[in-house]
RNA sequence: GCGGAUGUGGCGAAAUGGCAGACGCAGGGGACUUAAAAUCCCCUGACCGCAAGGUCGUGUGGGUUCGAGUCCCACCAUCCGCACCA
């Protein structure tokens, strides 16, 4: 069992508030850790702390770096659909010259700079990923973000879509977190189709998933920075197209969707001839059409596409059907769905008649010998987006460099220079003239021998990529885990062992995050032979938020969290522990409240008092109260009751405790907590009554209570052992329980008269069925509703009940 | 709009298709106490009834079944995620 603790302590939060109190981010992050650290001890967890890591050690982020180094040093084979070392790939023989081999490898590797729109926040003043936006604010801090053309540092994740999909079959994770990283990856099956520019020539290929409807496209739209704009706009139009195209790269991306409810677009005044049938149809700019997406160009039917139909309506742009629906009482105006395919004849092919399905399969054919388009798959998934203009982050392990013509272009540091530290400033904050913070520190950027260092730093998810691994070899100087250990722990040397972390406990907001960029590093290292299962996390489980006691999620602003120091402090660790476990299922989203606290440190009342002397506990309270200091002095006097001996447990005394450790233990294995907590509940309260209670049955006890609430359990179990050399409650074998002992000599069964309960009989657990319908017809009770009915049919359920139907 | 989850007492919740509401909170009554707190005991889904007992009851409406909180269909509500993805 390895059960560790780290801190993922870079990143956007920890240097926001660095800002915020005006100290160093090493520092706040220490103090908070130490915070953490102490809380969490507090309340008793047996983490294994010789493991523990922090992302922002140097001992931990020159890994980090190293792991960044093989993804640089990767390109993705798409014959072998594996990430390969950057030395396998071939180059077209047309490239003569060493930079023009460069430029090619630099294009393929899985970390690669981009010139291309991104996510720009200017009041964090650093871009963000997709995944870090939030209805087109920032998901730190709530900004607005704009779409901005920058050169930035890119790792290829949509090379691995058809693999993280995929591979979701392999995991024990709900089905609504596969669904989330599903939908995200967006998956979808259509054909690009080629139209030819009718002035220019210049071919423009568009994505749809209806190839079907070729027939009813009657203009196509680019997105405004679509890069055949230029050469496709006409004269006149030339003004409008630039006006519109300006517009749209200022605007946020909420105030795209804001503005979403009316389309707009203008006119480039050229046309596209429609290979299907000739005919000649307008070309339009829109910001409806995205650029990331496709081909950032589509062909509009507007019959059968919502968008595409409010937009031709707008502009005026006609509307042709070319899909009848199944229900002909239904308008095919705005039908999206499957149906037949009509007004779909050209000079050389012809649709009409076919069902969708196979329409789209015609159709896909005929493109793709006439080589005017091919079946293709396209994904939501973008690439990720991985340099950060921010301090407190890792750095890149790249230098710039300018060849002979004039290209930068850039180089690893060999893996022997890491860590590489982040440069010592005075001010951490980005430059006024929009560079990142290390850009500040020109010693450092600039090398002897005229090379500069890369200035942006790693996304605070860099880190959190991988720690599990890290986990498993925690102090390894020489590789970022062992061999050995890492097949050990990952349970690829083990037959029988499920894949990868056996289970991984956490919140659903990393579900397109963090659980999703871990899987895509892992399965990177696993290509190239660092790690031996193909992906990181087998068993997923997602524990449901606390909200405050007015069931809305705390918050500072709202006044309404709960401080575990004042809860730990009033009722201590073992009733919080006690408490958080039994307020329901693990999974479930479940309000705070104070009273419920109160109700387990009820509980845990009882269970001292099962055991302890009351005498001796009111001369404890009295001397504790004059002489605090002794304390603990005091607390070794408490005597046990005096009907806690050792004796031999009875019958009815055993049976009690094995039904209790067999509910434990099942509902320990299906992290049912509530429940196994319920079945203690039961437990104590039945042996409050006991006139006996032996020691033996005790000691068992407080091995079941022992992971719910170790400090009472611990205290109670060296009580037990008056002879003082035993070892601690934590070390002794979890008990088993004897189903032998749980056998009923006699049963309770239900009987009921057509299905509604009526009566309930105890009969002999030996009784045959034949018994319990006898035995269940003379039932009291029952009697009055059979009372000059017809019995049709008797049900006997063994053990359990008789259910008699009459007429 | 798309995807997912969840709907059970005053509240948190239990219940391999087989006694709905275990366990706990809150509430009511009682014991102990000069008193209070703590503790212990009893009651507590709704309605009818003095009682015995009965009727109804798991979001709504259907269905399958000897029997449905549980399975199937339709709908409603709430929460979460995604959202002009062609």
């Amino acid at each position: 069992m390895l059960h560790p603790m780290g801190w993922d302590s870079f990143g956007l939060p920890a240097e926001l508030y660095a800002v915020k109190t005006g100290q160093h981010p090493r520092k706040t992050t220490e103090t908070n850790i130490a915070n953490f650290t102490r809380q969490i001890r507090s309340l008793g967890f047996s983490y294994d702390w010789t493991r523990e890591v922090a992302t922002t050690d140097p001992g931990y982020f020159r890994w980090t770096q190293w792991i960044f180094l093989q993804i640089y040093n990767a390109w993705y084979n798409p014959a072998t659909r594996k990430a390969e070392s950057i030395d396998t790939l071939t180059y077209p023989s047309e490239l003569e010259t060493e930079d023009q081999r460069r430029a090619y490898r630099d294009g393929k590797r899985l970390a690669f700079v981009s010139e291309a729109p991104v996510n720009w926040c200017p009041e964090l003043g650093t871009v963000l990923a997709n995944e870090e936006v939030i209805d087109g604010k920032s998901e730190v801090g709530g900004f607005p973000v704009i779409r901005k053309p920058m050169r930035q540092w890119m790792l290829r994740i949509t090379a691995f879509a058809e693999r993280l999909l995929e591979d979701l079959n392999l995991l024990d994770w709900t089905d609504s977190l596969k669904e989330m990283q599903r939908n995200w990856i967006g998956r979808s099956e259509g054909a690009q189709v080629d139209f030819r520019a009718e002035t220019s020539g210049a071919i423009l290929t568009v994505f749809t998933t209806r190839p079907d409807t070729l027939f009813g496209a009657t203009y196509l739209v680019l997105s405004p920075e679509h890069r055949l704009v230029d050469t496709l706009t006409a004269g006149t139009n030339r003004a409008g197209v630039k006006a519109y195209q300006q517009a749209a790269a200022g605007r946020s991306d909420l105030e795209r969707t804001e503005l979403s409810k009316e389309k707009t677009g203008v006119f480039t005044g050229s046309y596209a001839i429609n290979p299907v049938n000739g005919q000649r149809i307008p070309i339009w700019i829109a910001d409806y059409v995205l650029a990331s997406y496709g081909t950032g160009a589509i062909m509009a039917v507007p019959a059968h596409d919502e968008r595409d139909l409010e937009f031709a309506e707008k502009f005026d742009l006609p509307i042709l059907q070319v899909v009848q629906p199944p229900d002909a009482s239904k308008p095919w105006r705005g039908f999206c769905d499957e149906g037949t395919a009509v007004n779909s004849s050209g000079p050389d092919l012809s649709l009409d008649g076919l069902p969708t399905a196979e329409a789209k399969h015609r159709i896909s054919a005929w493109l793709d010998s006439r080589g005017l388009g091919k079946r293709t798959l396209n994904y939501k998934l973008r690439d990720w987006l991985f340099s950060r203009q921010r301090y407190w982050g890792e750095p890149f392990p790249i230098l710039w460099r300018t060849d002979a013509a004039g290209n930068r272009y850039h180089e690893a540091l060999p893996a022997a220079s890491l860590p590489v530290m982040p440069p010592t400033l005075e001010d951490y904050k980005p430059t006024t003239d929009g560079q990142p913070p290390l850009a500040r520190a020109t010693d450092w950027v600039t090398l002897p021998d005229g090379a500069v260092r890369e200035t942006n730093t790693m996304p605070q998810w860099a880190g959190s990529c991988w720690y599990y691994l890290r986990y498993l070899d925690a102090r390894n100087p020489s590789s970022f885990v062992g061999g050995a250990v890492e097949s050990y722990w990952m349970g690829t040397s083990t037959s029988g062992a499920t894949p990868g972390v056996d289970l991984y406990v956490g919140g659903t907001e990393h579900a397109v995050l963090h659980l999703l960029y871990a899987r895509f590093w892992h399965k990177v290292l696993f290509d190239l032979g660092h790690v031996t299962t193909p992906e990181p996390f087998f068993k997923l489980v997602n524990q449901g938020l606390i909200l405050g006691e007015d069931g809305v999620k705390m918050s500072k602003s709202r006044g309404n969290v709960v401080n575990p120091d004042d809860v730990l402090h009033e009722f201590g660790a073992d009733a919080f522990r006690l408490y958080e476990m039994f307020m329901g299922p693990l999974q479930e989203v479940k309000p705070w409240n104070t009273r419920g606290v109160e109700g387990v440190y009820r509980f845990l009342g009882r269970v001292w008092r099962l055991f302890v002397d009351e005498g001796s506990e009111t001369e404890y309270e009295q001397n504790a109260l004059v002489d605090a200091a002794a304390e603990s002095r005091w607390v070794s006097e408490i005597r046990l009751d005096s009907r806690v001996l050792d004796i031999a447990p009875t019958p009815a005394q055993l049976k009690t405790l094995h039904g209790c450790i067999r509910k434990v233990t099942e509902d320990l294995e299906a992290l049912r907590f509530n429940t196994a907590i319920s079945a203690m509940m039961m437990f104590v309260n039945e042996a409050m009554t006991w006139p006996t209670r032996p020691v033996s049955v005790f000691r068992t006890f407080l091995q079941l209570l022992a992971p719910f609430a170790p400090h009472i359990a611990e205290e109670l179990w060296e009580k037990l052992h008056p002879a003082g050399a035993v070892p601690s409650l934590g070390y002794a074998a979890w008990p088993v329980f004897d189903p032998a002992l749980l056998v009923e000599d006699t049963l309770e069964i239900a009987v009921q008269v057509n299905g509604k309960l009526r009566d309930v009989i105890r009969v002999p657990a030996a009784a045959t069925p034949a018994d319990l319908e006898t035995a269940a017809l003379a039932a009291e009770k029952a009697k009055p509703f059979l009372e000059g009915k017809t019995i049709k049919k008797v049900i006997v359920v063994p053990r359990k009940l008789v259910n008699i139907a009459v007429a």
